[in-house]
DNA sequence: TGGACGATTGACT
DNA sequence: GTCAATCGTCCAA
């Protein structure tokens, strides 16, 4: 599979529309290959109230002020890893929240992961970086290698994504920065 | 140096 | 629908 090119990930909104349909590839320490389709994502800017940037750089989030392409991996209410992939140009605090993914390599690994099966597999930020062992261990890591890769995926049409608000949010809460793809069933929130 | 507050999830009524 | 878990981070004092 090719790599994603990094040089897409600029203005962060644009990235995160950019991301979906590419692919997160997890390789395990004994060589299992993890990997989903993204099909939900938010985007991230210093100049936003919501950002972790904002208030400028600080020891947790110094990655999203480095290059592109990185891992800014963050704990959510004390108890879940959430990933984001850096954005921008060095000195810029930007990036791309990743939200949800379909599974494609190694779901039985995820299962055991996660110890769910089925939708709640990857449907959310938390979800998904327990189902690929994405933990803080990898804060910064460069996607152009393993042990946790960005590659190119089929290309989404525009007819295919939604654009939203984003969730869980007090600031900042209705920029439409939350893009997912329409028909896919692990995009996160509730489901009738 | 104390304390309020999450870019969430899952269990329970 | 409601709510607790759980702890690092950041700001006010």
């Amino acid at each position: 599979m090719l790599p994603y090119d990094m040089s897409r990930l600029g203005d962060p909104a644009r990235a995160a529309r950019d991301l979906l349909g590419a692919i997160l590839l997890r390789t395990m320490p004994d060589g299992t290959r993890l990997s989903g389709r993204i099909v939900e994502t938010e985007a991230y800017h210093e100049s936003d109230p919501a950002s972790h940037t904002y208030r400028g750089p600080t020891a947790r989030n110094k990655a999203m002020f480095g290059p592109a392409g990185r891992a800014y991996i963050y704990r959510s209410y004390g108890i879940h890893w959430c990933m984001n992939i850096t954005c921008g140009t060095t000195g810029e605090g930007a990036g791309v929240l990743i939200r949800a993914l379909e599974p494609l390599e190694g779901v039985h690994v995820m299962e055991v992961l996660r110890g769910r099966k089925g939708r709640e597999l990857t449907s959310g930020p938390g979800r998904l970086s327990e189902a690929l062992a994405i933990d803080g261990s990898l804060y910064g890591h460069h996607l152009a290698e393993p042990p946790l890769q960005l590659l190119q995926g089929e290309t989404v049409p525009d007819g295919m994504v939604r654009q939203t608000t984003r969730i869980g949010l007090t600031k900042g809460a209705d920029a439409l920065l939350r893009f997912l793809v329409v028909d896919s069933v692990f995009v996160s929130g509730k489901r009738s």
